[in-house]
Order: structure tokens, then sequence, then C-alpha cells
DNA sequence: CTATTATTCAAGTAACCACTTGAATGATAT
DNA sequence: ATATCATTCAAGTGGTTACTTGAATAATAG
């Protein structure tokens, strides 16, 4: 107790800022934004070893940006509340309003010239009432079963020479992914518009279309 | 650029929670809440020496948390934007609501029983119009000459008895600081309740109460 | 130009963090 | 109980960060 409690109190607040500060952790957490997942599931999805993972996610916990439950043998990790992911959401919207660097990595994912505006969550929502619209979810095929949009057609990057074979030229076409972290709808577009199709990127992922309270679909298997 | 897109945005991202992630800044962002300010001054408030000060100011300025401009021989730092406070602010929050060391040095330094609720800003603005509040500025004088709530007293913890010793018993006190991350309106509620005081801590500080856009006034020496 | 003042840079040390490896724990099934 | 599986712990290594010290830059005053 040598240190005041005002050092104390900044201490546990830079803990949590101290969380977020690497990118392996950034990345666990936009997995756990998709839903609860076990270590070895995330190991594998985030390509750690399983006891650096463990270790990452404890560090996870003692910031209390998650929580863990055990089922069985089996620890289960998820997001704490909401507001880890509104953390996550100010982090990346600082870096992308005020980063330089930042800007000019999104510009080169969509193909460095016309980078159309993403499209609005509710946008989409009324132009799915009315059909008028594409959507493809650009995640690998067992988060796109756990949960999606309704409706929507499942390729991953690799696969979307299948797709683009199949789709309607002249549709218009919204892609998404796991959240505003996740790069994959970025792609996506760009591989789509130069594929001459008129494609869109959606704001945010499948956790914010969940998280405004929006239908989701399911593939139980 | 061996490093994938996706690791590169996940590093610029990192690289502001980093930021936030030592004590040392966090102070220094305090400060720089309260409004722009100098390298010296910086150090001086937060008992930094001035090299390291630097340090840490260019570690902020790297993040974009914080912009400088020079003036004259001197380099003076301020905020970038709201978005830094909105960072500082939901660190807090988390902070606050899920880890329970937070909580038990909170409650430590309202004199761990009865910790009556803040009052809020627009309750006290209301409050004031009507003249029926006493309302106490915890902060270093020379904060206190560069901008408080308008009518406000001042004085520090060490000044409280000489407060203490002109104030009507029965007034109803609402003290303030330099906003949530500082504990001086906690301390200082916890002392004039000890003394049999109605007093109540308002929620957040002079910064909040200025990003309300409310009126503020200032003594120019 | 030289001196002065405010800030930044550069080099060095101690502490800390990420990651690896291999062993230990805890829950379940046989 | 024993075996098995998922996770966590513990120890070791290499790289990074915080802080100190002393020198270097940049703007102004004389």
């Amino acid at each position: 107790m040598s240190t005041s409690p005002k050092t104390a109190l900044l201490e546990e607040y830079a803990l949590v800022a101290r969380a977020l500060s690497a990118p392996a952790r950034l990345m666990l957490l936009e997995q756990l934004a998709q839903g609860e997942r076990g270590v070895e599931a995330l190991a594998e999805k985030t390509g750690l070893t399983i006891a650096n993972c463990s270790q990452h996610l404890q560090q996870l916990r003692r910031a209390a940006l998650v929580t863990s439950r055990r089922d069985g043998k089996a620890v289960i990790y998820r997001l704490t509340d909401a507001k880890t992911l509104s953390l996550m959401d100010l982090l990346r919207m600082v870096a992308e309003r005020n980063l330089v660097q930042v800007e000019r990595i999104l510009r080169g994912l969509s193909g460095d010239e016309d980078a159309p505006e993403p499209v609005r969550r509710q946008d989409l929502a009324a132009r799915l009432a009315e059909g008028s619209v594409t959507v493809l979810d650009v995640r690998p095929a067992d988060e796109f079963a756990a949960g999606h949009i309704p409706g929507a057609l499942n390729a991953t990057l690799a696969e979307l020479d299948r797709i683009v074979a199949v789709l309607d030229p002249d549709a218009e076409i919204v892609a998404y992914c796991r959240g505003p972290y996740c790069i994959y709808a970025y792609q996506a577009v760009a591989a789509l518009r130069g594929h001459g199709f008129n494609a869109r990127r959606l704001e945010g992922g499948l956790p914010e279309w969940r998280e405004d309270g929006r239908e989701v679909q399911t593939i139980t298997g």
C-alpha cells in the first residue's frame, strides 16, 4: 500500500488499455465478438499456440474484457458486455480518423481509387425486405453456419470465383464479414468491382448487426 | 511489407491502446483535458522529469491522441479531439464496472460506507440558476483561475479547513475537480461529510462541464 | 552573433512482456 | 482408481519500454 489511491486507480485503467494493446488480443476479441468460443477454437482461428492463446485470454480476463465459464473439460470465453465492443470500436475510430497509416492501408485494400461509401445496416435491412439486393458473407463456412444475415450467400475470398460465376451481373451486392476489424469485406468488394460488379461494403459486420437486434439465420449441422 | 494488411491494421489500433496503457500518460491526458499546456507545465503537474514527460507526449502524439503546435520557444500540446476524452471515459467505465479492485479503491476514498450518488451536471446547472447550492472547486489555484464553474469557491484538499470555517453548516455543497480520473472531489466530499456537511460529488469534472457547452468563468491574472 | 530558454534526441539500465516448451491441474469417461 | 482431454501454470529467452543522464536542436533576447 505504498502507492497512492490515485496511482492505484490509474494503474487499473491502464491495465484495461494494456489488454487492448496487442494485435493478438484484438484478434481474439474480434473472434469473441462473433460469439463465445473455447480456447482451442480461438487458438486455431488466430493461429496462436494453445498455451499462448490461453495466456492472452487470461490477460483479457484480468482486464475484465472477457469472462469465462466451464463447460465440461472446456473453458468457454465470451465478451463481458457490449462495452468491450464499444471500446474496440472507439479505438478503431480514433485510429482511422487520425492515423495516416491506417488510411493508407485501408485505401490499399479498396484498390486505391474510388472507395464507395459503406452501406448502413438500417439501409440494408430495408433493401433486404424488398429483395432488391444480394448479400454476401465473406467469412469461413463455420462462422457462417453459426449465424449470418438471412438470405446471405457465403464465400470466402478464395471461393469468390465460384460466386462470380453464378451472380447476376446487374445485381447490387453488399458484402460483410466479422466486423470493423475484419478486412475480408474490403477485399471482396475490391475483387467484385474488379469483375465489374456493383459491390459495396456493409458498415460493421455480423456482431454489429446482432447488436442492433436484427434477425440472424443459423445452419444447424 | 512482410506483414499482412490485417496485422498492420491491428498494430495501428494496438498502438492507440498502448498509448493509453501507462498511468503517466493517463495523467498527462487528464491534465490536457483541462486545456492545452506546454511541456514544462505538464511535467510539473504530473511530477515527471521534463525529458520523460516529453517522451510520453511523443507517444501520445504518435497515437494521434494529442496534437502539438509551436508557440515561440514552447511547444503546446492539446487533445486532438473529443474522441480522446471518450476513449478515456470508456476505459474508466469498463474498469469501474468490472474490476473489483477499482470499486474497492473508490469505496475507500469515500470513507467506505455511504457514498451518496453524484450530482448530474444538468441538475447542478438548474440548482445554480436558483442559487440553492454551494459549488466547491477542489483543484489547485492556477487551474481554477484558468476556468471554473461560475460562482464556485476554490480550495485544495489541504486548504479545506479554511473553507469549512466560513461555510453555512446547512448549505448543500457540490464538489468537483478535474474529471472522472481525478479523486480530489471524492476526498473533499468525504472530508466535508466528516465535518457534518451535506456534500456530494459532481459527476465528471470541468472538462465534461465544458464539453456540455456550459458557461465557464475565468480569472485573468 | 552569442547567450538563454524550452524542448527533443541519444545512450544506457532495469523492469516487463510475448512467446516457447514441458509439466501440472481439473473434469470426465472407463 | 486410471486414462484422457482441454486448459493452465512455470520457467526461460529475446525483444521492448520506462526512466535517467547528458548532449543537441530551435526559437528568441541582447
